[in-house]
RNA sequence: GGUCUCGUGGCCGAGCGGCUAGGCACUGGUCUGCAAAACCAGCUACAGCGGUUCGAAUCCGCUCGAGACCUCCA
């Protein structure tokens, strides 16, 4: 049993245990999106995978910085040479102001980071707010030998600092192979070798997105943000780094080779990878046209689901998987999300009103220790809802008088629940389909009519009212306490 | 083609040398005018074939199958 958080860290690829730089701050940082479109729900996995963990180590006591960056800029839509930038190419198309694509999409953003209820970073920098920073960095990787110029371009090389440093350390690529297996270059690149990357880019007349620079007009490569925000804000070496499985390679190697080439360190201790979100199996992309939009999901309007679900059972069924593995998406998987939740929630509602004894059958401190350790075991989710669906069993259990707790407990297990449902796993009360006073008073109504024609064993009435509430996915729900209403 | 990951019951998904994860579905029960809901119980799976071991879903080998990265992606 855990009882210290071990991270894997996909760099050594093993198990380490975590101990922070400088206990007890962490530095946390994540490659945030490129907003040059809405985040789909592939996307939004990995920031509410990350959310967990800047959540669970909040909830350790560290004091985290937890850096996420907005790329709006420098994001090149195909080869890392060839392509136009997105978001350029998004203005153009579209015949707007850049500036107007990041500001829609990063709204965009924020806005479904909200709706799945995840923590803000504490800094969202932005690459076109760092120009001058990377500009900096690009001058000291010229300095120390690693990058050259190349027709107004600067591009890191590869070659060199493969001598000296293992260029593939992180995704396990060998550089003989990378060098051999993408030799033919056609005469007309200004690069020496394939595996070069561009750290500045000159800027065609074409291009409006475009700053000054020692080498003249131009703007910077996509990997470069990544290395020089992490630094300034997090410093030369910090504790974790987080992004996408495919981020990987090349994104993250070559950050690292940027970093080493310019301060000679590699700056991040443990690198962490989220894995991707599948549907029918297959990796869900913009570009094989698989993917979700969070609100095509919360509304159901999509040719792929049946209805909508409401985003905390979406971050449920996420939960439900751990962050590393692949999780496949169906409308099947995200009803049986939808139920459990639902019997979760139940649960815990109900927790505050159970009956009190003098003894008590359950010891909160059993399942604090067992959450725990799943949460230090790599960040387990889903093996905490596993404990907590034996919680919710155990409540059900005091409810119906089979089980008992005593006063002491009963509180205990209140505040418990809600640090790792609520704090930890940051799922909340899903909100009610309808949640206002005039549709509440029309049920109430209704409910009654139909409560008094069962008093009267009018059972026509009684089921008439029922089925044309059906009709309208309104579920009336019968207990020993009266009728209730659900809308389906 | 290269690098790597994975194949778990009807579905999703943990576990990763010994103690039947969990959720959903399904079946039975309690409750109910009936149904639904809720609750309780049942449901003993680890791609195939070899090997290591007292013992393997878990380690090793092979076969088959799937996926990711190598080109933009979280």
């Amino acid at each position: 049993m855990e009882t210290s958080l071990h991270i894997y860290n996909t760099l050594t690829r093993k198990k380490e245990e975590f101990k922070p730089l400088n206990d007890p701050f962490v530095g946390l940082y994540v490659c945030g999106p490129t907003v040059y479109s809405n985040v789909h729900l592939g996307n939004c996995r990995t920031f509410i995978s990350f959310d967990l963990v800047n959540r669970y180590l909040r909830y350790l006591g560290y004091k985290v910085r937890y850096v996420r960056n907005i790329t709006d800029a420098g994001h090149l839509e195909n080869d890392s040479d060839e392509g136009e930038d997105k978001i350029s190419k998004k203005a153009r198309v579209e015949q707007l102001e850049p500036m107007q694509i990041v500001q829609t999409y990063t709204i965009d953003f924020h806005d479904k980071m909200r709706d799945f209820n995840t923590l803000a970073p504490d800094i969202e920098p932005t690459a076109t707010g760092h120009i001058v920073e990377q500009i900096d960095i690009i001058k000291t990787i010229l300095d120390n030998g690693l990058a050259y110029e190349s027709n107004g371009s600067i591009y890191f090389d590869v070659k060199k600092y493969a001598e000296t440093d293992n260029y593939g350390e992180l995704s396990g690529r060998n550089i003989d192979e990378l060098f051999s297996g993408t030799r033919d270059l056609d005469g007309q690149d200004e690069k020496r070798n394939a595996t070069d990357f561009a750290l500045w880019k000159k800027a065609s007349p074409s291009h409006i997105m475009r700053w000054n620079s020692p080498w003249g007009i131009g703007f910077p490569g996509w990997h470069l943000e990544c290395s020089v925000m992490s630094t300034k804000y997090l410093g030369e070496q910090f504790d974790i780094h987080g992004g996408g499985m495919d981020l990987k390679f090349p994104h993250h190697e070559c950050e690292i080779a940027q970093n080493k080439a310019a301060n000679g360190k590699h700056a991040v201790q443990y690198w962490m990878h989220a894995n991707m979100l599948t549907f029918e199996g297959k990796k869900m992309s913009k570009s094989l046209d698989n993917s979700i939009l969070p609100d095509e999901l919360f509304t159901g309007n999509h040719k792929l689901l049946n209805k909508g679900y409401d985003p905390m059972v979406v971050r449920f069924f996420m939960l439900q998987a751990h962050y590393a593995s692949t999780l496949d998406f169906s409308n099947e998987a995200l009803e049986a999300a939808e139920k459990g939740f639902q019997r979760l929630m139940a649960g815990m509602s109900i927790v505050d009103a159970l009956p009190v004894s003098e003894s008590s059958d359950i010891e909160t401190s059993a399942f604090r220790q067992k959450i725990e350790a799943a949460m230090n075991d790599d960040f387990n989710s889903p093996m905490v809802i596993s404990h907590l669906f034996e919680v919710v069993k155990n409540i059900n259990s005091i409810a119906e008088g089979r089980m008992k707790i005593s006063d002491s407990e009963k509180e205990a297990l209140s505040v418990f629940l809600k640090q790792i449902v609520f704090d930890v796993l940051g799922l909340k009360m899903a909100q009610e389909s309808s949640n206002n006073d005039f549709m509440d008073g029309l049920m109430n109504i209704i409910l009654d009519v139909r409560t008094r024609a069962r008093a009267n064993k009018d059972w026509g009435t009684s089921d008439a009212i029922r089925d044309q509430l059906a009709a309208m996915n309104i579920v009336v729900k019968d207990s020993k306490d009266g009728a209730s209403w659900q809308v389906q």
